[in-house]
DNA sequence: TCTGGGGTCCTAGGACCC
DNA sequence: TCTGGGGTCCTAGGACCC
């Protein structure tokens, strides 16, 4: 390609959590690991031994005890702190050559260029981005380059399965699309979901070539638009932009299972304030208000019965909100609502939906503005403290959460983040 | 004693309407 | 006696993904 290429760029780690575990534990370099969801009940991440070893993400611990004394696979209960520690450490070293960098999940990056001498230069550039953060994190990145998003995507899953990579592979030019393509099973383009795949393979379409190559107006009526963008980018023409891929989400989530059974009111309604703490905090960071908060329970179940208790019910916001009170009250009144005595919670959490744009917003007659500006100004402010310096707790929280601890049987310290717990070298 | 958390999309079925 | 047909909208729940 010539000299002003705009390349597209993909980092990704390898096996994340466990390769950051193997980081502390040196001895296991080539062992299989695996780490565990909260409260250890299944696998979520695997180290290639484990993989190879027929261990699959979903596994539930408790089922396959055996296999694991057997095969001497090392757990670790997830250690979400360290994880985004050591997502942004890869972050800062990969700005430090590139400028264009954005952050599209824990594990992975995107990153554009375009001051590339040559296809040798970018190459040159991407590994010494490679061996700086292995070097400095003792993590192995994939990293996959093109002239498109999509492209660089396929050529990162190269750069991951074909050791001939070393880690690092280049569509260097359109020319070799075809190459690069014909081998590409659809199913595994960005973009393509599994019901595409069905639909691809009754068509007898199976690589990702051949998918590029038919024709607008069939790819449009079977696939609309977006699978057109897919095409598009597969032919080496830039159709999705990174705000497709970093879509605000249209709800939000935050749910916990109790590492033990809660049973009164007190401590689910602690527990609840502190989901909503979290989701709230989510919701402003994307520039989000919400109308409606729904509120979930269900404990366990009797003995010989298959379900326990379930409950949801979703409450209205007066007005579109984002601050922690008001969702926080609503989030109660639904609680009470379904909150029933002498049942064993297992579970709880909340979830906001129906957003809208904090700019869009329109207020109407009779919401009381100041009062919200109010609101919003205070969040700013709490926002801003809860990022930097501590954090701040509405007084019904539960801030040792004692009550609805999880169980994290396997957790391994916070080396990085936690200056009680950093890695004690013994000097023997 | 038993199995995460967070998200999207699709579908079946009920309420409701003409 | 006995109860159309077709449409929309909404919701809960399931499938699926990572």
């Amino acid at each position: 390609m010539s000299n002003t290429t705009q390349w597209q760029i993909i980092i990704d780690a390898n096996s994340f959590y466990a390769s950051v575990e193997k980081v502390f534990r040196p001895e296991l370099r080539t062992k299989p690991v695996a780490v565990l969801s909260n409260n250890d009940g299944i696998i979520v991440a695997l180290s290639s031994e484990a993989k190879e070893l027929g261990f699959k993400r979903g596994d539930a611990v408790h089922l396959i005890q055996k296999e694991i004394r057997e095969k001497k696979l090392h757990l670790f209960s997830s250690n979400y702190i360290l994880y985004y520690d050591f997502s942004r450490r890869i972050e800062q070293i990969v700005s430090r050559t590139f400028v264009h960098v954005q952050k599209y999940s824990i594990d992975e990056m995107f990153v554009s260029y375009k001051s590339a001498k040559s296809v040798e230069h970018l190459r040159a550039l991407l590994k010494k981005v490679k061996n700086d953060v292995f070097q400095e994190t003792k993590v192995h990145v994939s990293i996959g380059a093109a002239s498109t998003k999509t492209l660089a995507k396929v050529m990162n899953q190269y750069a991951k399965k074909d050791k001939r990579y070393k880690g690092v592979a280049i569509l260097q030019d359109n020319e070799l699309l075809k190459r690069a393509l014909d081998k590409f099973p659809v199913e595994n383009v960005w973009g393509i979901g599994r019901r595409g795949t069905e639909k691809l393979r009754l068509n007898n379409i199976h690589t990702a070539w051949q998918f590029s190559q038919k024709h607008d107006s069939w790819i449009r009526k079977h696939f609309t638009v977006t699978g057109l963008r897919t095409a598009k980018e597969l032919r080496g023409i830039n159709a999705v932009t990174i705000a497709d891929f970093l879509q605000d989400k249209k709800s939000i989530m935050c749910s916990r299972s109790f590492g033990q059974a809660v049973k009164n009111y007190k401590d689910l309604k602690a527990a609840l304030a502190d989901f909503v703490e979290e989701a709230a905090e989510k919701l402003r960071k994307q520039k989000s208000v919400c109308k409606t908060v729904s509120v979930f329970v269900s404990s366990y179940p009797p003995k010989g019965e298959k379900y326990g208790y379930r409950k949801n019910i979703q409450l209205e916001l007066p007005y579109f909100a984002s601050d922690t009170i008001h969702i926080t009250t609503i989030a109660f009144m639904g609680l009470e609502r379904i909150f029933k005595t002498g049942e064993r919670y297992k579970k709880a959490g909340v979830i906001l939906g129906e957003f809208t744009s904090e700019q869009n917003l329109q207020y109407s007659l009779w919401d009381n503005i100041e009062k919200i500006q109010k609101y919003r100004n205070l969040y700013q402010k709490v926002d801003f403290i809860n990022s930097s310096e501590g954090r701040i707790y509405l007084a019904v929280q539960n801030i040792d959460n004692a009550k609805h601890a999880i169980k994290l049987n396997h957790k391994s310290p916070q080396y990085t983040t936690n200056i009680a717990e950093v890695l004690k070298i013994d000097m023997g």
